[in-house]
DNA sequence: AAATAGTGTGCAACGGAAGTGCAATTATCG
DNA sequence: CGATAATTGCACTTCCGTTGCACACTATTT
């Protein structure tokens, strides 16, 4: 048995041959990915194949998706311990608009924010837009 | 000529009587609005219209846009001397998942952030999810 | 090993939101 | 008034997310 079945099983979720290589495909992206990155990652899949899957990584705390502004979601792997529903655990996002990628910041933490009275926040979503270190040549 | 239609042209947009029923709409509205509301407000007037007037409106600084992260592109007046574009105006918004509605928190700005070498932000979006006043009843 | 229950996958179709092309209408200016 | 440009209405398209249903596969039970 793989590392890669280990890890789905201890999330409950049984290692498929087709979870396994989408895993696997996250797994090597270090970037986010659309569900259309996957969908022509695997031209041969069924795109609803795919989207339950990845449903299924996101209920399991697989994976955690990111609202990088494009409107169009995006997916990537949590990392080992990550708890994206906790609020100290929220790192914030960079989204190129050159290249046209988003990248998870793990290490960069979104800053607490006084909020007025009576809100209580519960969640954040951070996300810097700009040119990435790829497209800025350094 | 009353006050909306000066506003209009001051940002070189014509004011015609459904811009100005538009901005009316919006400047009562204390929250974001999508064009959806927009539409159901106005449910004689074209989608297309109530589109590109808001189109029309956010390329001459009228109005500013806001993902909220539900998908839904949402829109807000800009303030008076609001400069959506530079990164020191950029205020957050908080979405109620209660109400499902999204409020400008217009005095607080998005704290700076240190970003890895590379990396050049030039705008920022942060939203803040959890309970609003009006719901959390205070 | 056969029967059965449960889970996963493929196919087809729907729905909402965003966007475009074009014709018709309206405003603006000479 | 007539020409020209901007605005609006209508019809369609596209894209992404989602669901329902049937079949295939896997696990479990006897």
């Amino acid at each position: 048995m793989t590392e890669i079945e280990k890890t789905l099983e201890n999330h409950q979720v049984r290692p498929t041959a087709m979870r396994i290589l989408i895993y696997k495909y996250l797994a090597e992206k270090k970037i986010t990915v659309a569900l259309t990155d996957i969908e022509s990652a695997f031209a041969k899949a069924e795109r609803t194949t795919l989207y339950r899957t990845i449903k299924t990584f996101e209920e399991n705390g697989i994976v955690h998706h990111i609202e990088d502004g494009t409107g169009i979601t995006k997916y990537a792997l949590c990392e080992p311990g990550c708890n994206c529903d906790l609020e100290q655990d929220l790192h914030l996002h960079f989204h190129c608009h050159n290249c046209d990628e988003t990248v998870c910041l793990t290490e960069h933490k979104i800053p607490h924010i006084n909020l007025p009275d009576g809100y209580v926040a519960e969640n954040a979503n951070l996300v810097l837009k700009g040119i990435c270190e790829k497209c800025s040549g350094r």
